[in-house]
DNA sequence: CGGGAGGTTGACAATCGTCAATCAGAGTGG
DNA sequence: CCACTCTGATTGACGATTGTCAACCTCCCG
């Protein structure tokens, strides 16, 4: 791990750059400005931490390859997961403003993070309100799929959430370019896909299994999820795109 | 309703600028531009629609009085309630980034609101640091706010989060000045808290009077709950206020 | 006094959770 | 190459939290 200056070289820091611009509010001047940041590489094991919450953070981080997740335990012990994260993600802007996290951030896979310290985006998001926006926005869109989450837990039935949860994985894949047509690899366990969707593993599997009967999905290996009838399964799973606030509509074309 | 220019004299926009300084990062030049908004008061009825999802919106409003909802209708036509809006709350800051409203804003009770124009704020974000700082801030505690309930939705059973919501509802009330002490107006029905928590209205009316029998609260009319027992209503509800990132601990205080 | 919205209650149904056993696949060491 | 082991997937039987339906009550307001 070592702390690198001017990131052009290597392109890591190219992904937040993407990332942030996303929505084209960007300049010229605001690109260099986040080459010019100061950020350390490292590469984490599957499982790790990233963040716990009520810990403070000194770092900022953006996801640079693998997956990761938010997720929150209750008094109980029970956990739930909030957020998938994928590459290009911001990890964890809370911190950076609020100083103690109010969620866990955790890898799902192996990957690489780069962390940028918390002062040095502050000063960035002051200097140059371009950025500031771009994250503002980066974190409205975050919020939106909250929301979409929380309707469907709250709202619909155990293969309703299942079936949005895959369509919504395979739209942001595809929009991330980690995609291109109909299968994508999974990272998840059928225990975190319950604990995303509020249902315990035994029936994720039995409504996975259900879905591959309809042959909505098909399945090849636990780990890899083809949709077989985008169609059929976006209806199933009640998904309507418009929260992504992505300009792409079907994942098949 | 009438275009005021210069707010400071009916005092509409104090509200705005105490809210968004809830962190202490407005400067006195911060306060003042803001002060020089164009905006718009608008009295509103009950159950009044002031965002729905999927319009595009010309202005930004703040919450001036009353208490207002977000919430989706899934494809069932079942309701999910996302948030709860105080006094003083940013209603629709998504639209005036976005341009179309992933989520409906509506009413619960009569209320004011103040509406400015989009363009007026996204200018004030960009020449403004401090402003955009706020904005930023208020919008990552209501993602907290958001992740807290989806945990509770998805992981807690029904008096749990029945006795959260109430514990949060009532620090958020004191919090904004709306409350003094144990007792305070809960403007929603149970069909409103079944909306809120992921339930139906009969079992919330059962859960409701478990927790009276059990005196962790007390009922007198059916829209105003005290809190009898604070501490055994937030061990009951799971509730830790830390993500609410607010400085004050215990409401009774 | 009448109408309506919302609160309350009982009986019953069902989605989903729990428990527990078995199975399949990946990695490891001998 | 083959046990061995561990994690996760799969399946069955059963249980329970929560939903549904429907009736009745209560209060507010015109």
């Amino acid at each position: 791990m070592a702390t690198i200056r001017n990131g052009s070289v290597d392109g890591f820091l190219d992904l937040l750059i993407t990332s942030l611009n996303r929505w084209g509010v960007l300049a010229d001047e605001d690109s260099g400005a986040l080459l010019d940041l100061t950020y350390k590489v490292r590469t984490v094991r599957a499982q790790e931490y990233i963040v716990r919450e009520s810990y403070p953070a000194q770092y900022c981080s953006l996801l640079v390859s693998g997956f990761a997740i938010r997720h929150k335990i209750v008094g109980s012990g029970r956990r739930q997961i909030v957020s998938i994260l994928l590459q290009g993600d911001l990890i964890d802007l809370h911190n950076s403003m609020f100083g103690t996290a109010d969620h866990n951030v955790q890898m799902l896979t192996r990957g690489k993070i780069v962390t940028i310290p918390r002062g040095e985006i502050r000063k960035l998001m002051l200097k140059r309100p371009n950025i500031a926006k771009a994250i503002l926005m980066q974190i409205l869109l975050d919020s939106s799929i909250l929301r979409e989450w929380m309707a469907g837990i709250g709202r619909r039935d155990a293969r309703t959430r299942i079936a949005h949860l895959l369509c919504e994985f395979a739209m942001r894949m595809k929009a991330a370019g980690l995609a291109t047509g109909m299968e994508c690899d999974l990272p998840m366990s059928q225990e975190q896909l319950a604990d995303a969707t509020g249902l315990t593993p035994v029936y994720v599997n039995r409504t996975l299994k259900q879905l591959g009967e309809e042959r909505l999905i098909h399945r090849t290996s636990p780990r890899s999820i083809t949709i077989a009838d985008w169609q059929r399964l976006s209806e199933a799973g009640d998904f309507n795109s418009g929260y992504l606030h992505i300009p792409a509509g079907d994942p098949s074309g």
